[in-house]
Parts: structure tokens; sequence; C-alpha cells
DNA sequence: TTTGAAATTGATAAACCGTCTCAAGAGGAT
DNA sequence: ATCCTCTTGAGACGGTTTATCAATTTCAAA
């Protein structure tokens, strides 16, 4: 019972509006992205090197990115890796981040994000974007 | 009247405590470093360049990373620049970025720390470091 | 002051991560 | 089925930072 993703339909949208053309490997990728929460290109790459061998590094890269030009996916920088945040059915979040395990854990916090804009306001800003990393260790690594 | 400057007496110290010398490139470097409040290797390369004998840029990196290490400056890495921050004489603070003309602004907001923990302990991490950057238009951008 | 072991320097190679190039292949409107 | 356009995969390339290494400098001890 194959059904109908949502993200699949945006995609296709996406390429429509675009002149752009739904390939087997768009397809794999969008599949297998839709898996995860986050996830690196490096790591997407081997990931589907099992499936299909010959998935060049450049096409996870630039079929990740078209992925965020259609509002599916999200690049983030933690540290020194670039993880694609899948957005599909998540609203605007932050990250606290394990620098144990790697674990990442998603938060919501309307406060901060208010106090966000009010440093703003207060020195004559107006936000595009944020950035809002926490790094420490998760009680698991603490043990 | 040549001042004695606090900072040189903390790489004094930090590099007798690890055997390392203080050299006249050291000296220059810390000297036009001190003048700034973030720069960039590149920036700070290009500043030293006219003078003196040629700093090489390899040098410029290394001995800002020494300045890290010492306590005098922290690496920043805002959008895909790395700044290097004057930290001598100041505390924590976060950043807001300017993409239209590149200014930066520091700030420190207690109330938001505090939420910062208040999340991390929630969701039982304890936090190491973190990155928060405003990314918006200052007030001349905007007209 | 001279000496010499150890640290430092500058030039450049290399690593890293992601994008660009381009010839060959696939998509899809007609 | 045709044919124009877009996409793909392999590898070259680019920007930024670190590693390498022979020559030079520092500085403590003689
Ligand atoms: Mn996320
Ligand atoms: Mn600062
Ligand atoms: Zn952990
Ligand atoms: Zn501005």
């Amino acid at each position: 019972m194959n059904k109908t993703l949502k993200e699949m339909d945006v995609l296709r949208q996406h390429l429509e509006k675009h002149q752009l053309k739904l390939t087997r490997q768009r397809e794999l990728i969008l599949t297998a992205f839709l898996r995860q929460e986050h996830i690196t290109a490096e790591a997407m790459y081997h990931q589907l090197a099992k499936k299909d061998p010959h998935l060049g590094l450049a096409t996870i890269y630039r079929t990740l990115n078209l992925f965020c030009e259609a509002g599916i996916a999200q690049a983030r920088h933690f540290g020194t890796q670039t993880q694609y945040d899948n957005i599909s059915h998540k609203g605007h979040h932050d990250h606290l981040i394990c620098t144990g395990c790697g674990t990442i854990v998603e938060f919501e916090n309307c406060e901060i994000e208010r106090l966000q804009e009010e440093v703003a306001t207060k020195n004559g800003f107006v936000i595009q974007t944020h950035r809002l990393e926490l790094y420490g260790l998760c009680s698991r690594c603490r043990h």
C-alpha cells in the first residue's frame, strides 16, 4: 500500500514550477531522506550506496539543496558538519547538540524568540534569520 | 610612553607556561589585534603585509589561534567567514550581524542565557558552549 | 658573550568540503 | 517515437585552514 506522500507532491509541484524533472534519483533520495530527522550528505551517500552504488555524491548534494529550495529540507551547520534537517512536518526550531554522542535534540522556545526580537529592535535591527545552538553533554554521556 | 599592556602580560604568562617564545611577530600581531573588535585572519594579513618584514599567512593563523588558547581571542564563525573576537576586555556576549554592510553588534542578554539553561536542563543536557547569532539589516541598511 | 637545543617562521603542499564542468544519458511534451 | 532540455556521475576545481620542512630566531645556560 504505497500511500501518496505529501512531500512527494511538494517536490513535484516545485519541479513543475521550475521546469525541472522528476528523476529516479530524486525519488530515491527523497524517500530515504524522509526517514531521517537530520542527516549529512556524506551519510546519505553511504546509506544509498548500498542500494544504488552509482549515485554520485554530487547528485546527493544537488538533490538535498533542491529539497531546501522546495522547503522540504534546511541546511544546518553544526560545528564542522552540515546536517540537512527534514523540516517537512515541523515549524521553526533550534537545537541542542551532544558533544559526546552527536545526538541532536530539537526545541522551540517562544520566549527566547521574543527576547531575540527585543534585542534586535533595541539595536535598530530587523532580524532575517538567526542561529541558536546549545552544545553540551546529554544525560547518557555524563553517565 | 609605551604603557604596559595587560594583554601582553597575559600572552607572556601563557608562553612561559607552555615553553613558547615571545617573537617579534607575536608582539606585532598582538598589538595590531588589540586595535580591533573583530577581524578575520585574511584582513589581519593584509593589514600587516604592508608593514615591517613580511608576515606569512600561516603565521597569522597560528598566532591568532595561540591568542585563542591564551584567552585573548575567540574564533567566531559568522556565515562563511571566521572572525577573531578580541575578548581581552569583555565577558560573554552574542552578536547581531548586518547582512547588508557586515556590521557586527555585540549584546548580552542574561534572560536569554537563563532560558537556554532552562531548555538544556529540561532535556537532560548540561551546556558547554552555545552559539547565538542574529542576522538581519541594521537601520542604515534599511534606509 | 657565545653557544646550542628547541621553538618559530614563511613558502608551499595538502586536507577538507562542497560546487562546477562536461560529455553521456534520461525525462517528458508533443 | 522524437527531440529538446534537464540531469547525472566522475573528477576537476576553489576557498579556507592546517601540515610540512628547511632556514632562522629565541633564550637559557655556560
Ligand atoms: Mn532540526
Ligand atoms: Mn564579539
Ligand atoms: Zn550524548
Ligand atoms: Zn548594515
